[in-house]
DNA sequence: AGGCTTATTGACATTGAATAACAATTTCTT
DNA sequence: AAGAAATTGTTATTCAATGTCAATAAGCCT
């Protein structure tokens, strides 16, 4: 019973879904595509960064993407790294996560789920995380409030398992 | 049945709890004793800065409570403001609330419950919230990444309502 | 109370992220 | 292919936040 299911929906319903659905277009396609509606440009350079943005799931700041970009040959301008990250904002690729040691943190958010970050105030470690309560949350705020919810950010801050036995060697 | 407790509850009750209860220090007696504790000195210039900042339960950023200071005619150099803050937090009185328009903004956190904030991305109007579910949160995350969790910050962003009638008038 | 140690202050200089200005270049439309 | 306008890199600028330092003052000790 439970395998007739199983194998069921691991044949047909993929098949009838992929049917329906258009293939999902890239980071690149979906900026192009901003950038055309909004009357602006394409460029290798905007291309270039991109790539780099989103050739890892990785959280990222201007200075270490510059770095990270200079060290592959790469040469683009901070500035036009700068300039950039608006529209990708705007373009609901990325978002900003955290401001930390004085500089904004954004990670890339187009093709995953949201989540929210638990981090370590000591060595700065990031663990990932997802709670659908926040939703439920988000979602009881606007219709209290009356606001447009359009995103949240949750934070935890405390002090890693690895961190909390340093400061018992102390 | 229920008005005789209620009567209880409203008599008795908080009388036999402030007979265990010390009256709650001020800020500035939690403050000085932080100061004792930490061989660091109380100046009349940090008790100023720390009247103004708590004579309100207001969020605050360095740059407008220097001038809500000197507008009072009480002048204290910027720097000791931004030298007190890391103390401030040191000795859980005030946290920082959020990163905005380029500059952190804090809150006094000391007698008041925590809470969360939901934000207009337009006119940047601010309402106050809170939510159990996000204490159950932090403690399962606890748990299940070994982490002593110290603090969360839970940001919704939004449009408020006269902000979304706004939009349509243009 | 007075003296001594050392934290604190304010003024000024410095850092560093983020933005602005601008001339040269490139994209994209017609 | 040409022209309008956006984009680039360079350079300069802004501004929050931090560092430096000499003068001052808090707080401890006798």
């Amino acid at each position: 019973m439970f395998l007739k299911r199983a194998n069921f929906s691991m044949s047909i319903v993929p098949f009838i879904m992929n049917a329906n659905k258009k293939k999902k277009p890239s980071e690149l396609e979906i900026f192009r595509n901003f950038l055309k509606r909004h009357g602006l440009r394409y460029t290798p350079e905007r291309e270039t960064i991109i790539r780099e943005i989103f050739s890892t799931h990785e959280h990222f700041d201007v200075d270490s993407l510059y770095i990270a970009m200079r060290h592959k040959g790469q040469r683009v301008s901070k500035a036009s790294i700068y300039r950039l990250i608006p529209l990708l904002i705007k373009a609901n690729l990325i978002e900003e996560v955290f401001f930390d040691s004085g500089q904004m943190h954004y990670e890339h958010i187009y093709g995953h789920e949201h989540h929210c970050h638990l981090r370590c105030q000591e060595c700065r470690r990031i663990e990932e995380f997802s709670d659908e309560r926040v939703a439920e949350i988000e979602k009881e705020l606007g219709e209290k409030f009356n606001y447009k919810i359009l995103r949240h950010k949750l934070e935890v801050i405390g002090i890693c398992s690895r961190c909390q036995k340093k400061a018992l060697d102390t």
